[in-house]
DNA sequence: TCAATAAAAGATATTCGTATCTTTTATTGA
DNA sequence: TCAATAAAAGATACGAATATCTTTTATTGA
């Protein structure tokens, strides 16, 4: 597996999906969210039901239903749907898997990781889900094979 | 999950632990590395097994056996561990999984990671088997809880 | 040669992430 | 009111990562 779960892959590349896909109005639905991003339908249907309870996305049930972005949640930064998924552990958690590494008590490699950690936080935290949609729109940014 | 699979985790402390307990000859057993870094002993075993037949760690059977490392293998980049055991997606892949993700074709997070994958290689190549040997000697260093 | 030691190897079990299928609920427009 | 639509919810399946246990092989020293 790479940095984040296939859970968590799949439900970064749909909520880009979803925000270029409704920015101007209207929903998406499930089938065409999966086919967007190839991914498992009744799966990400999972993934996409959790972040709906959460807040993070919007849905609407029945004819011309789907799922679709607020104002506020298009602002919102990516590390919000990394945390909901995958937990906040891959910001905070020592990379040897220790439970109680600190700068107090580190590991070997405590202050590297550190700075990886701190990089990524920082980008996932200044991205957001928004951000990308005028590149998607263009098709210079994929978000599929 | 974190960074790396626990398999992964499991390897990493197990490295540095025989470099560290071995460094002086002798050998380390597997009761002992387990207890020393907090792992489930017969699972380790497996893990160490593998990085001993793919020469990254050497062994020796009957009494006075364990585990040990030459002086080429405690020179080797900690990136050979990784890589042998979570193969190198870590450095390679793509942040939201895309098979076919590269600069000519990118995902919406393209260059932000690869910023944080080359960081967290450049780190890798650079940290040795044994270099923190002096400081898990003196104790400001851990390889467990 | 033999008994003890310790890793290697094989077989099996468990858990969790991933995935699929079916049924239910809410909404819409005719 | 009714039929169609689409997400929510529930149940189940599957496979890979994680973990445990047993048997075998190699080595040592007496």
């Amino acid at each position: 597996m790479g940095m984040f779960s296939k859970t968590c892959e799949y439900a970064m590349r749909a909520v880009f999906l979803i925000a270029h896909r409704t920015a101007n109005g209207g929903r998406v639905g499930i089938k065409d969210i999966a086919a967007s991003i190839d991914s498992p339908e009744h799966f990400l249907a999972k993934i996409l039901q959790d972040l709906s309870k959460r807040g993070i996305i919007q849905s609407a049930k029945g004819p011309h239903g789907g799922f679709y972005l607020d104002k506020k949640n298009l602002e919102r930064p990516l590390a919000d749907v990394v945390e909901a998924v995958d937990g906040s552990s891959i910001f905070t958690g020592c990379g040897l898997g220790l439970e109680e590494c600190s700068s107090e008590r580190p590991c070997p490699l405590h202050n590297d990781f550190m700075k990886v950690r701190n990089q990524l936080q920082k980008i996932l935290t200044s991205v957001t889900i928004g951000q990308f949609n005028e590149e998607l729109n263009l098709g210079i940014r994929h978000l599929k094979r």
